[in-house]
DNA sequence: TGCTAATAATTAGATTTCTAATTATTAGCA
DNA sequence: TGCTAATAATTAGAAATCTAATTATTAGCA
């Protein structure tokens, strides 16, 4: 098993993935549309763009996924203040329902993943992160301004 | 930001990718390819099921991805000892350069991910990592033992 | 030996994802 | 006000990905 942190992260957010998508196959829920889900129970009635950012996708993506969505009427999307630029979207009552059932896996596949943490390790593993992030996503800004 | 695990998971790794993907966009390999390629580099001769497993994808997918690294002429696939069931891939000395140009980039990414951490502070994130995948694979396990 | 299981790879069809180009709308400024 | 930039979303086309089914081959065992 190779230990880069490159591989370690794609391991265990590809397995976090498939555990999921295997724990609520009952759903009939497909691969790209929990984490929207996810998003838009702490976000109802983000914008596109910004549901896109979240999601680590790109707008063009999320515009299928939102298709379908639709189509299983797990959200709405409306105008506002006749902007007509941007889409509001909303979860609906099964979309809700949807996002809690998916909540609820995350917690119990985040518990197991973390079995025989510490608090103190669970928060250190978590700062770690968060700093990786910061190290990542300032150097890709870095990188457009030099343009 | 969010900060459970699954939502630090999935922002690194899909930033590292991203930033992998910009850095090597010169060489025209696709997303699927530099996986591969990292993994034949310490495993040359590797069937294709254990490409799979450890590049974390399906057997179906790589046959595709493999079919992409064939026509660019990176790899090649051989039956040994007559056993035609298997096929064990190997890279082309052009595919060999490609590796190397992938894995000098997934260092330079690396080194700027964890800028800022000590050496110990990089040891304790590796084993945390670690750990987290050893607890997802023994559930998916057992789950499968289950049946 | 010969039938059945298991195994490795592929194919088929759908979804997710990307980049690049397009459409429609809004904002900025001369 | 009116032209130009910027912005939000979509479309188009290609690649990656999955599951389920299929093909071909090998292994196990009675």
């Amino acid at each position: 098993m190779k230990e880069t942190l490159h591989y370690l992260l794609m391991a265990d957010h590809l397995i976090f993935q498939k555990t999921l998508l295997t724990g609520i196959k009952d759903t009939g829920l497909t691969s790209g549309q929990p984490k929207v889900l996810d998003y838009l129970k702490n976000h109802d009635g983000a914008v596109q763009k910004e549901i896109a950012a979240a999601c680590h996708i790109e707008p063009a993506t999320l515009t299928s996924v939102l298709l379908g969505m639709e189509n299983k009427e797990l959200i709405t999307r409306k105008m506002h203040n006749g902007n007509r630029r941007s889409l509001y979207v909303y979860l609906t009552d099964k979309g809700k329902a949807f996002a809690k059932r998916v909540e609820a896996e995350f917690e119990t596949i985040e518990e197991n993943a973390l079995l025989g943490f510490t608090e103190q390790e669970k928060e250190a593993l978590t700062a770690f992160l968060t700093r990786v992030n910061e190290n990542m996503r300032d150097k890709g800004e870095m990188d457009n301004d030099e343009v």
